[in-house]
DNA sequence: TGCCCGCACAACCGCCGGTTGTGGCCCGGC
DNA sequence: GCCGGGCCACAACCGGCGGTTGTGCGGGCA
């Protein structure tokens, strides 16, 4: 791809050939190739050069794609001046959605978006410089964060309960915590341990609820499919967690209020990281609406 | 990168092997000349198979991105079912603006942008399914089109007039063909028997006008600093183009009006061409508003 | 603790992809 | 019209890349 696009440029095999420290014969071959691979000539050999075909037109931009696209592969991996690098725990969830909007505010920012076991490898990563960022909730009861972390408290996301359309609430507009109080609240797939048991037990004590949070993590797909043939059994949702419906098994999304649980969204970046698109990043999350932390809305006390 | 997404796939080197039809030593080789090209580790080997690394996890989409760029670049030269492909006659102007309009609205539809040498080429290609389709001037003085050759006028794009600041003209808001008579109106890069040769000479002969078509074309930048330095030459531009400013040079672009000349870009396509993408391209041109001769407007007789 | 699964290493080898050498075609100049 | 030069294709050759088979090793799990 590479001597195609060289070879396009110049016009002349022998300049690209140049270009590329090869023989003139090493870029006929490899245009003979691509050409023999993809079955179609790619150039007119003329007396003064090779000049592209219409099928050559209409492949060169891609090839190029090709070659944007290997750079940004090397790009994202190469060691020193790699890409920003940011753990976050669900690829469905709001921090992911919210690394959708910085992508777009900031199209020049490589950004690239792994997640993580739990907390302690995300820290030890931005430790190591593994990884530049992280969105975790920002402390776990008895834990405490080394020195040479910052975290700043992102965004606030508030849940929402989801049902079938069988389930006793599914034709609330909004339902209270208190009145979930004795419903099964369902959340396969929450490992102990992580923060995200701590806070859904936190909320079940604070409320009274039962949640079980056992059973293995079997997918979303699945777990709606449950949900949607049951008439008892619900789940938390963040508010903004874009589901894939499999089909429209009309599941209901109902608010909870007075008060709202919301999950606290925090970053963590380590003190001396210098990767500039790491500011760039704080910078949108402090200049964007992401509001912190609304009047009659519920944490755990170690948020 | 085929042998690099199969493995993160399937999580095991063996099964990935299988998928690709080769042994588990080849993956492992691969995999590993992977790794040392790269300089980092992209698997952890555990006894129950491989695991992505943090940088594997920020390669993968990457290389997911790759695959599928290739997969386009290949479908962009299929031999019967390649993506769409449109002839437009530069890529700055209207037509190639309307086409990345219509590449937005519509992504799933693979197209491609060729240029070809004049309409007799182009119109060749629409024969003999080289192209699917071409914007070019309908009808050309003297000259028909094929049975087999389906037009129609799709929009007609007003031209502006491009000057430097120290023109007579440039501080006006607009001027009118007749204003023009006298002005030096350069055109370079024009050829010869071509549709746009055609519709300047037509323009120029209405109105009285010194349209000076000579000359090779040095590309736009040297173009558009002759313009600024002049005092008295002009250039038309077409309302949509969308010029590179090298610097900026204070250039002109001013109105043209009582009548306005307008260049009637027309679509032109197979009597038989069966490409599916070709119906939504133009309902696509049906459906928006892509106006055509306005009152007050001017086009050359054979329009 | 022993088995077994899964990956790495070693040795081997065919052929891919590079090189040098040469021929042919097209165009431009004399 | 013939000659010359520039540019690409073909041929022959060869090293090493990338595949294979065979084997070693380490880490879970029974």
């Amino acid at each position: 791809m590479r001597t195609f696009v060289a070879a396009a440029e110049a016009g002349r095999f022998q300049d690209a050939a140049a270009e590329l420290s090869v023989t003139q014969q090493a870029v006929s071959k490899r245009i003979a190739a691509l050409e023999k691979a993809l079955g179609v000539r790619l150039f007119t050999r003329t007396a003064r050069g090779a000049r592209l075909t219409v099928d050559g037109q209409a492949f060169l931009p891609h090839a190029r794609d090709l070659l944007r696209s290997a750079a940004r592969a090397v790009g994202s991996v190469r060691p020193g001046r790699r890409a920003l690098r940011v753990d976050v725990i669900g690829r469905r969830l709001a921090p992911a959605g919210l690394l959708g909007d910085f992508r777009k505010a900031h199209p020049e920012v490589e950004l690239d978006v792994v997640t993580l076991f739990d907390a302690d490898a995300a820290v030890d990563a931005i430790r190591s410089g593994t990884i530049d960022a992280s969105f975790r909730a920002v402390t776990m009861p008895g834990r405490q964060l080394p020195d040479d972390i910052r975290a700043v408290r992102a965004f606030d996301e508030p849940l929402q309960l989801l049902t079938g359309p069988g389930h006793p609430l599914a034709a609330a507009r909004a339902v209270t915590p208190a009145q979930l109080a004795g419903q099964r609240i369902w959340m396969p797939g929450i490992v102990a341990g992580t923060e995200w048991a701590a806070y859904y037990d936190d909320l079940a004590a604070a409320f009274g609820l039962t949640i079980e949070v056992t059973g293995p993590d079997f997918g979303t797909e699945p777990l709606l499919d449950t949900l949607a043939g049951s008439g008892s059994l619900a789940t938390f949702v963040g508010e903004q967690t874009r589901l894939v419906w499999p089909a429209d098994h009309g599941l209901r999304r109902i608010a909870v209020r007075d008060p709202a649980p919301v999950y606290p969204h925090s970053l963590l970046w380590h003190r001396g990281n210098p990767h500039p698109a790491l500011a760039v990043l704080r910078d949108h999350l402090r200049s964007g609406r992401h509001a912190v932390s609304a009047a009659g809305s519920w944490t755990p006390a170690w948020a």
